[in-house]
DNA sequence: TAGATTGTTAATCGATTAACAATC
DNA sequence: TAGATTGTTAATCGATTAACAATC
């Protein structure tokens, strides 16, 4: 008895092969730490790093570590550990950060200013392209290399300046219309500060931060050892 | 044959019954978006809402929503849905947001100084009673209601402030040293705005927000797109 | 070779989801 | 009663972890 055994087809290695799996989104989110973690060591000229080392900086176990680095193929050494700048070059491959990306940042807030100017973007590829708002006094004003555009421009903005990415740092009342503005643009990809749910076409990249959220979490958290420790007290009879 | 069943003893009920079990943290995470609806709800008067809904303006599905409030106890009724006013109230009970919470910002940069006058904190409760910075060419000067401190009288601003917690906007060079004396003045909530991995003491509860791992994560997602709509374009000999 | 550390397996843990009986 | 919607079960899915053979 004979099967029939499809063989995948073999992809022509280009500059970019498309990895052949979907990391799982825990790594991805875990391997931007590490990366962090061996550019550090790059600096300082470390060749060489082990998972309980990499696993240390990044706050988790080092099992974890080697599981997420096996999706990427084996680039360490049994008995030695990761080479650290080979590691760093997969690691920014599979993340895409080899990529140019353009950010517009609409919202010329104080949020959306702090963004402009975050040093954390720039170092890591992110070029920051066009910063807008709708309010006229700060339409035109100097944000670090930026002037604020009108963000009734924002189609044209977006054209000119080719931006891939938008980073949403509205209040929640306007994110929606603008976002539907973004997405009709033709740019897919968005990371929003608005503390509300965004509705956005299958295809259209979304990740949301939300701050208030943040503390709300620590603030059950905090309740919580609040209530154990005066429970503790309790029970020693304090 | 007998077995012995221990009967939990029953709790007193006071003004903050102690929840029986930990929440899940995927729940608590979205509990704080739920509350977020309920309380526009609250606002236009409604009065009961059914899990379908809250799960929309969620954009989670509506079992997820049953099963997280399911954690709370039962406030919905069948075939109504749940009491808007009281479900809000359940659940900034179970969330700790009944407590009076207060926010010492430490670093009065761009961030932290938006943070400062981030309205979506005030209004759930989170009251920022400090801002501090260690560049004198900031201390002294205002921020919204605030005047900006020296970090050098960290502990005894902290003290008079009657902090309970600190939010850290720091660049990542110095923000573990600050860390340290904060957890050492006894504060034990911890939201840190800086890219990297802070050490504390188990007690600690420390939550991070990492915005320039957030735009990693989209480039990754975003570079998958892109490859492919290719793939698709090639595949259909475009 | 001996020591170190990876890569992988299998067990465990936790979260999501569909489905539906319970019940308003 | 009929229609609606909860609360819960059980199946599924995905992520973490310990352990260890492979191997530098």
């Amino acid at each position: 008895m004979w099967s029939v055994v499809l063989i995948p087809a073999q992809i022509p290695e280009g500059e970019s092969p498309v990895p052949a799996r979907e990391l799982p989104a825990a790594t991805v989110s875990r391997l931007t730490l590490y990366l962090r973690t061996l550019d550090a060591l790059l600096v300082s000229g470390t060749e060489s790093v082990s998972s309980e080392a990499l696993a240390e900086s990044a706050g988790v176990g080092s099992a974890n570590v080697r599981k997420d680095l096996s999706h990427l193929g084996s680039y360490g050494t049994r008995g030695v550990g990761y080479d650290v700048a080979n590691l760093s070059r997969q690691i920014s491959q599979a993340l895409g950060l080899t990529h140019e990306w353009r950010v517009a940042i609409v919202g010329a807030g104080n949020l959306g200013r702090a963004l402009a100017r975050y040093a954390g973007f720039e170092s890591r590829g992110f070029d920051v392209v066009a910063l807008l708002d709708a309010d006229q006094m700060l339409v035109g004003i100097e944000v670090g290399w930026l002037r604020v555009s009108d963000v009734m421009n924002l189609e044209s903005v977006l054209k000119n300046t080719r931006a891939n990415m938008v980073v949403l740092a509205l209040p929640a009342t306007v994110v929606q219309s603008v976002c539907d503005r973004v997405v009709a643009a033709g740019v897919h990809s968005i990371l929003s500060f608005a503390p509300v749910a965004l509705s956005v076409p299958d295809y259209v990249n979304l990740r949301k931060v939300d701050m208030a959220t943040e503390l709300q979490i620590l603030a059950y958290h905090a309740k919580r050892s609040q209530h154990s420790s005066m429970e503790a007290q309790r029970r020693t009879g304090a």
